[in-house]
RNA sequence: UGGGGCGUCGUCAAGCGGUAAGACACAGGAUUUUGAUUCCUGCAUUCGGAGGUUCGAAUCCUCCCGCCCCAGCCA
């Protein structure tokens, strides 16, 4: 157990009351289906994994309760096969299994025709000729009731004909299209006579041009949710206006099964962004590399920057579930993904800006193995061997040659600890007489402090990292930072390209890292001591060209001191 | 100004008529060979506002205020 784990239990939040309640009231049987419908036309990003991990959550922790992973790919011009496997990869990840086989919107077009002929049958739907700019005139306003379509009233037989019509291609595009008949005065819009066949002649990325008529979304998702038997429909608040529209539907058809829909708010995270179409523009305009930048809020970014599973998991458990729209502090995610990695990452050492120390005491060609933990707190997940010799290199940041008294770092005179090694002295700082850049340290070490303690017990309160000059590695490290400068990108209805952050990625290309990790593979995740998390960057990694991500950084109260 | 929602600590969020959980953040302090971790301590006499019902209200009623969503042949 960890502290991960034990922290709580899985939140009750009004959804879960509810499906205990019908659970208690045996509405559905016993039964809890839920399901993640995600159209494929972009990547995931962590909002979709509070939706992943509601049902899917929710599918785990119910006796016998079952979440389908379903594609709503009623929209051929949008979506892609690409698409489509990235989102299983990204559910898989997460460590989720869907029910049986994956599903698809599209698997039902069959169903979902004949459903719409029963509708015509039944003098609930209708082809409607007007173009779209007529239909939205006929639509009316928000204060003003709709007017009907003069095609409301054809006969049951003319619409049966042109609905066959329509789906043989007899047809353009936009010329007809099939309605619900329902209310054109309703005050809920969705119900002014909703769109619910369009002609689209598009080739389909699973059943080509088998089609050239597709169902729209409202039409669509609850017919698709009362086939596979899904009891509880769980969407975001949007879809709350659609729901007597689902309802309709439904009832009209008089479905074996109706499931319930309840929605609950989307997440929104400071500094970022949260919607696929803005996602995408910052892919297509350059501002991030791809879909999986690691400062991307998409899963397979995240994936990328050393985000786990468990952390993404942990962060949509404390978050919640209600029907308040609210941002989330990214701090409350970076918080979740320290928990995590605190307690599994292993420590090393490695040195981003690298300053030479010559310890001008030690004998010229030796080379000592000391002794590391690669957990301070956790012995069982063992110890390595780290070369020790004339020449290091310590952190540039840790050096002041003026240094404040609260900095307890090296400085002229001063003595500190090399984390698990000596304590040394520096006793001259090397200048570049044209520039004034010091270009090294020359200390002295004291023999007795080998492991970081002398027999006369004399404190020293710092600790840094270093490594052996002859020994250390090179890499490259991508500190990356939030993408955006303002809390809400789009704060006033503003362009969130002008809050960008122009140094959410500082590159350094030669860092000197220890040798351990000459290894290191894809994803491989670490700390730095003293300094954060970083893994191994999965696409640009090479073993003669290591590439870390800083995930994170570590909490530095010292830095906050100093603001 | 039609309809649908939402308002509990800086940010999330429990609470469901019996006298404000928890998390993150923040502020102190202790321990520390990572200024990390860990550990203590503090942090809403008050629940958008105003009335009312009640022995008792964040929870019930009334009115008001604020915010979000809806007029795609997108989802």
């Amino acid at each position: 157990m960890t502290h991960l784990d034990t922290e709580m239990s899985q939140g009750s939040d009004f959804i879960r009351t509810i499906i205990k309640d019908d659970i208690l009231s045996d509405k559905h049987k016993g039964k809890v289906a839920t399901r993640f419908p995600p159209e494929p036309n972009g990547y995931l990003h962590i909002g979709h994994a509070k939706s992943i991990c509601l049902n899917f959550g929710i599918a785990e922790e119910f006796n016998g309760a079952t979440c389908n992973l379903r594609f709503d790919d009623t929209n051929p011009e949008k979506e892609e096969v690409e698409y489509i496997e990235a989102i299983k990869d990204d559910v898989t990840w997460l460590g989720f299994h869907w029910h049986g086989d994956i599903h698809y919107a599209s698997d039902y077009f069959e169903d979902l025709y004949a459903y719409a002929v029963q509708l015509i049958k039944a003098g609930k739907a209708y082809v409607c000729s007007l173009s779209a700019d007529e239909i939205r005139e006929y639509r009316g306003t928000l204060t003003e009731p709709g007017k009907d379509s003069p095609y409301r009233n054809r006969s049951v037989e003319e619409n049966l004909d042109l609905f066959e019509r329509m789906r043989k291609g007899e047809f353009d595009e936009g010329s007809h299209i099939l309605r619900a008949k329902i209310d054109m005065a309703s005050p809920n819009i969705n119900l002014r006579d909703p769109a619910i066949y369009r002609i689209r002649k598009a080739e389909h990325h699973r059943t080509g041009d088998a089609w050239c008529i597709y169902p729209m979304y409202d039409y669509t998702h609850c017919i698709s949710d009362a086939m596979e038997g899904i009891t509880h429909s769980l969407c975001t608040l949007e879809f709350e206006d659609h729901r007597p529209l689902y309802n309709w539907v439904l009832e009209t058809l008089k479905t074996p099964c109706h499931p319930q829909q309840i929605e609950f708010s989307r997440l929104n995270l400071s500094y970022t962004l949260m919607s696929k179409r803005k996602l995408l523009q910052l892919v297509s305009e350059g501002h991030a590399t791809g879909w999986d930048d690691p400062r991307m809020p998409t899963i397979s970014g995240l994936r990328r920057r050393g985000y786990t599973p468990r952390s993404i998991r942990k962060f949509c458990e404390r978050i919640g579930i209600s029907k308040k729209e609210s941002r989330i502090d990214v701090g409350v995610l970076e918080a979740c993904l320290r928990d995590d990695l605190n307690e599994n990452a292993p420590r090393v050492m490695g040195v981003l800006e690298p300053l030479k120390v010559v310890i001008e005491n030690y004998p010229e060609n030796q080379v000592e193995e000391m002794d590391m933990m690669n957990h301070p707190q956790k012995p069982e997940m063992g110890t390595r061997k780290l070369p020790f010799s004339k020449v290091i290199y310590i952190e540039r940041s840790d050096f002041m040659e003026d240094p404040p008294k609260k900095f307890f770092r090296l400085g002229p005179g001063r003595e500190v600890r090399l984390r698990s090694a000596y304590y040394i002295t520096c006793t001259q700082v090397v200048k570049d007489p044209a520039t004034g850049d010091i270009l090294e340290l020359i200390c002295t070490y004291d023999p007795e402090s080998r492991g970081g303690a002398t027999p006369d017990n004399r404190k020293v309160k710092g600790t840094i990292h270093w490594v052996s000059a002859l020994h250390a590695i090179p890499a490259e490290i991508r500190l990356y930072d939030r993408l955006f400068m303002e809390d809400n990108p789009e704060k006033g209805g503003a362009d969130f390209r002008a809050s960008l952050n122009p140094d959410s990625l500082t590159l350094i290309p030669k860092a000197m890292i220890e040798h351990t990790l000459a290894q290191a593979g894809p994803g491989y995740i670490v700390q730095f001591e003293r300094q954060g998390y970083f893994c191994v960057d999965a696409r640009d990694s090479k073993p003669d060209h290591l590439v870390f991500n800083r995930t994170v950084t570590l909490k530095d109260t010292w830095a906050k001191i100093n603001q």
